[in-house]
DNA sequence: ATGGTAGACACTCTA
């Protein structure tokens, strides 16, 4: 069973190029993001004729996740946890999260706040996200350790500093703060490892690279987006890539598909 | 090449 995450930047400007990708990758369960639409303006058929169950969480222009499935799609939920954060005042929801049972495995696509500055109440509001996403995946472990849980998706964090082309760049900067390593490192520590990493080892290997300045062409990249599984699922991995070929060429998302190759249970 | 990247939407916001 093969399981991807991908940043899509918008699923309409490149619905072409989106369906190409699904079509000729053999991909079993895709977790999109930044769909960057509401639900009724998502291409839910387009995907079903591709031979894909859909589910879409978008409430408007912004943000925006799905889960395409051709293995089963069931127990579809929108929040992770009733504590989840929303921002502003009134707090409005924010569609950064959709989860369904797919092929057996508990599949979450994320799409973590962007934190803007180390200044902007974005970022705390990043911060406290991601706690309840740790405490949340902690109690879904303490109830059945063995569950296959994947948390997928763009983090909005680079980890370590091999996960971006110049830690002096960063500096003062959102993704690389210490608190921001610290909330990945715990999710982590609760019990969700990088299966993407130890095949693709860095450093120089990324995920993400800025439309801006030839980023791309100048291999100045960030490594956010990450599958993270629970024991249960990280034994079956026998393989992942970063297809960073999507990222080439016009039209392309400023993120690259992040694609796992798992073991039958 | 007087720009700077891109997408949503309607003018400025988000990343």
């Amino acid at each position: 069973m093969r399981l991807a995450t991908w940043n899509v930047n918008s699923v309409r400007a490149r619905l072409d190029r989106v369906l190409a990708w699904v079509d000729r990758s053999d991909v079993d369960v895709v977790a999109l993001q930044e769909t960057k639409c509401k639900d009724e303006q998502f291409p839910t058929q387009a995907f079903e004729d591709l031979g894909y169950q859909v589910a879409h969480r978008g409430l408007s222009q912004w943000n925006g996740v799905a889960l395409l499935s051709r293995v089963g799609l069931e127990d579809v939920a929108t929040e992770f946890s009733p504590a989840v954060p929303h921002f502003g005042e009134p707090a409005a929801a924010e569609a950064r999260a959709i989860g369904a049972t797919c092929g057996g495995i508990r599949v979450w696509s994320l799409y973590v706040p962007n934190g803007r500055t180390l200044d902007d109440p974005h970022y705390l509001y990043k911060l406290r996200w991601l706690e309840v996403l740790r405490d949340a995946g902690r109690e879904w472990l303490a109830a059945d350790p063995e569950l296959p849980v994947a948390l997928v998706g763009d983090f909005n964090i680079a980890p370590t500093d091999d996960d971006v082309w110049d830690p002096a760049f960063f500096e003062g900067s959102t993704h690389v703060s210490g608190p921001e390593r610290e909330a990945f490192a715990a999710l982590v520590e609760a019990g969700f490892a990088d299966v993407v990493r130890p095949f693709t080892p860095g450093p120089g290997v990324f995920t993400y690279w800025d439309y801006q300045q030839l980023r791309f062409a100048k291999r100045q990249g960030m490594r956010i987006d990450f599958v993270l599984g629970s024991p249960g699922l990280a034994r079956r991995v026998s393989g992942a890539t970063i297809d960073r070929e999507e990222r080439k060429g016009k039209g392309a998302s400023d993120h690259a598909p992040v694609v796992v190759e798992l073991d039958a249970p």
